[in-house]
DNA sequence: AGATTCGGCGT
DNA sequence: ACGCCGAATCT
């Protein structure tokens, strides 16, 4: 058989690897097919593919497929938007994967090795901790979490959380989804209490008043019928994942005796 | 079954 | 002209 020509793929986290295939018949024949091989061996053999799969941990938008390198000056030309409806998905109902999506610059789930920059004690980027936490953000940056949905590895999309009906956006317009991200967010990123926009003023002029630290959703109150709903919830998923644990453990069985008493060959 | 390969649709 | 993905074909 052929040598698999698999290369390593610099611009992507380690443990990647690329091929190309030449066609070597047919109409299409000299022209080739570009494959992407995960570490754990799933197969890739398009930018979109690969886009879903990695998801929010690295950013294609310069991504380009074919050769496998970071092409800088792949700045989509975004067509005239933000004239009419800068909030809505891209036009055919089809979200952008490349670029629409706030999403993070390196691939922080993969081991990857970063500069140690041991010359330059006083170097305040580097050193100062209290800085890392205060990057300027965009106002209402978390609106462009919009249409976001939770996949697992396999594409399959899953099923959105709903809010408590307390919960209220501060900025006319905001879907329930869009603040469900925004809120999500907020917890995510600080330790710090959620409380909502405490100023009545950020109603009014949002874009003055807006505590940036908070999600842009009003003040709130949690009640006991809050608490006891979400303890609901949290017992239901446990119980759902010992069911589906379970169940992969008795088909792992049952597999492996069918194996024995046929004695598979691999 | 999964892997490989080329066609052909859509942009 | 080419990216992407369905499906025929191969192993």
């Amino acid at each position: 058989m052929m040598e698999k020509k698999r290369t390593d793929c610099p611009a992507l986290p380690p443990g990647w690897r690329k091929e190309e295939v030449i066609r070597k018949s047919g109409l299409s024949a000299g022209k080739s097919d570009v494959y992407y091989y995960s570490p754990s061996g799933k197969k890739f053999r398009s930018k979109p593919q690969l886009s879903r799969y990695l998801g929010n941990t690295m950013d294609l938008g310069c991504f380009d497929f074919r050769t496998g390198k970071m092409m800088p000056g792949k700045l989509q030309k975004n067509k005239q938007r933000l004239r009419h409806d800068p909030l809505s998905l891209a036009k055919g109902g089809k979200l952008d994967l490349n670029t629409a999506l706030p999403i993070r610059q390196t691939a922080s789930i993969f081991k990857q090795p970063v500069t140690k920059v041991t010359s330059h004690p006083g170097n305040k980027v580097k050193t100062d901790l209290q800085r890392a936490s205060e990057q300027p953000r965009q106002l209402f940056w978390e609106r462009r979490l919009k249409g976001l949905r939770p996949s697992d590895v396999t594409e399959e999309v899953l099923r959105t959380l709903d809010l408590p009906n307390g919960l209220q956006s501060v900025v006319p317009d905001s879907s329930d989804d869009t603040l469900l991200s925004a809120i999500a967010s907020a917890l995510h990123m600080s330790s710090a209490p959620i409380t909502g926009q405490a100023s009545v003023a950020a109603e009014k002029n949002p874009a003055i008043w807006l505590n940036t630290s908070q999600p842009f959703c009003k003040a709130f109150t949690i009640t006991d019928e809050h608490i006891r709903e979400q303890e609901l919830n949290v017992h239901q998923a446990r119980r759902s994942l010992e069911e589906a644990l379970m169940a992969d453990g008795l088909a792992r069985a049952a597999e492996n005796t069918q194996a024995l008493l046929e004695g598979n060959t691999t």
